[in-house]
DNA sequence: CGGGCTGTTGATCAGCCTCAATTCGAGTGG
DNA sequence: CCACTCGAATTGAGGCTGATCAACAGCCCG
């Protein structure tokens, strides 16, 4: 995908242009963490590992960009996302401190990833990690692990997005969202209307529309837009089947 | 899930219960082929490589069945899916000969398996593969690109069902179908269309009505239900973006 | 020739989208 | 400190796509 490809894996300038073509958000996460990315770090394997600020909205990688290298999120979320030629976009997933995106298996990135808030991301070179497994039969078994908890992860996404309607939706993104939330007392979405919108495959109105039925049937409460009080969460959970 | 967990992988009786609790298909197909199961087989590694045969609309496991053994396609074609409480169903994806379904990092199957039409399929040892992969690298690599190559299309998937409308979804499972095929003369669909409604998050109407409406547009041919001629499939492709 | 299943077609309905206007909130400058 | 501005979010009205309900046609098999 054309527009922001100077961005962090092909040059070394980490100035990502600015990305927003259009906004939607909501909940995926990667819920792993690749302990031996934390190892190979601390014995110094991955000089590369040097740590990247962004602002929102900023590109990390586009789609096609070389897969040189990938990610962990320090501070911050980061989205993955696709792009249809006319706009449309579906975000993949969300990524929170302690997450890793952009491995790949290919020679190029399969999605995009851009970052939902400032955020702080630590980038490390696929090949010293590529060694490492090589060498080592637990990191390899992790890096297995690691790809077959994503897999699982987009399958139930897909179950989401093909055969639940607009409440489910929003009542499933809220209920994973929450479980990696610090206090379950509030949620913060750290996302516009947009982001959910989009990586339910629903529209903003849609999304904001379902949050004011919740709220009607007492499931929820909004002080602010970006801050959710689950009222009910058992409620919430019940939607999903 | 519940009713015909008796099947393979608890069970040694190899006739599963009649599943079809709700019918559906479509082709989401996996695209690998595991080098390291055939060698394992050859040199008689997992001694269990066993043949098994089905007919239509067996469950080969259940969600939530241990995962002791995987599977290959050998002759045939099974679906992977979810089931809604409320009986919606999700498929995931569909295999085809050469294609490798059922391997798990978890303790249980995520995800329920079943024929779509008469099939035989191999079972393996998954222990005896993550042996296998501990003491070879190479295997353990096949292992990771495996996970990842499903992974994307797992991606690619949830773009079409949250980003995509009737007409799109059908000629993307069309074109993707049409690769797995012998000759794209003529495509032959193996399972019915209520797989496909459930593939793309459709109803079997719209199905129909939206290969009717190819036809009319002089896309795509019927000759009977199940096969289907591509007059354009440049055309087809054209559809998605 | 008569079931029973799969697929097609028609009519109607509803959920979600689209377009549009308004409100809200945060940041800026007077 | 308050008016102003701009983007995000909400709310309303109406339309369209795809779902639902229903009838019918085609086929396979007995």
């Amino acid at each position: 995908m054309g527009k922001a490809n100077t961005a962090i894996a092909a040059s070394g300038g980490y100035q990502a242009a600015e990305a927003a073509r259009r906004h939607r958000i909501a909940v995926g996460v990667e819920i792993q963490n690749l302990s031996f990315v934390r190892e190979g770090y601390q014995r110094g394997l991955p000089a590369v590992g040097s740590t990247l600020n962004f602002t929102e909205n900023q590109e990390i990688y586009g789609e096609g960009d070389e897969a040189v290298l990938f990610f962990k999120v320090s501070i911050g979320v980061v989205r993955t996302c696709t792009y249809l030629s006319d706009g449309r976009r579906q975000i993949d997933a969300f990524y929170l401190p302690g997450n890793v995106f952009g491995l790949e298996v290919g020679a190029e990135h399969s999605l995009s990833a851009e970052t939902v808030c400032n955020s702080t991301i630590i980038s490390y070179r696929r090949r010293d990690l590529e060694m490492l497994a090589a060498n080592n039969e637990g990191a390899s078994r992790q890096l297995f692990s690691y790809a077959m908890q994503s897999l699982a992860r987009a399958q139930q996404h897909a179950v989401v997005l093909g055969r639940r309607c607009a409440v489910e939706k929003v009542a499933a993104f809220l209920t994973d969202w929450a479980a990696y939330s610090p206090q379950s007392e509030i949620l913060t979405l750290e996302m516009p209307r947009q982001d959910i919108a989009d990586y339910l495959g629903l529209t903003i109105e849609t999304v904001s529309r379902t949050f004011a039925h919740l709220e009607g049937k007492a499931l929820i409460e909004l002080p602010t837009a970006r801050q959710i009080r689950l009222k009910d969460p058992e409620g919430l959970r019940h939607l999903n089947s």
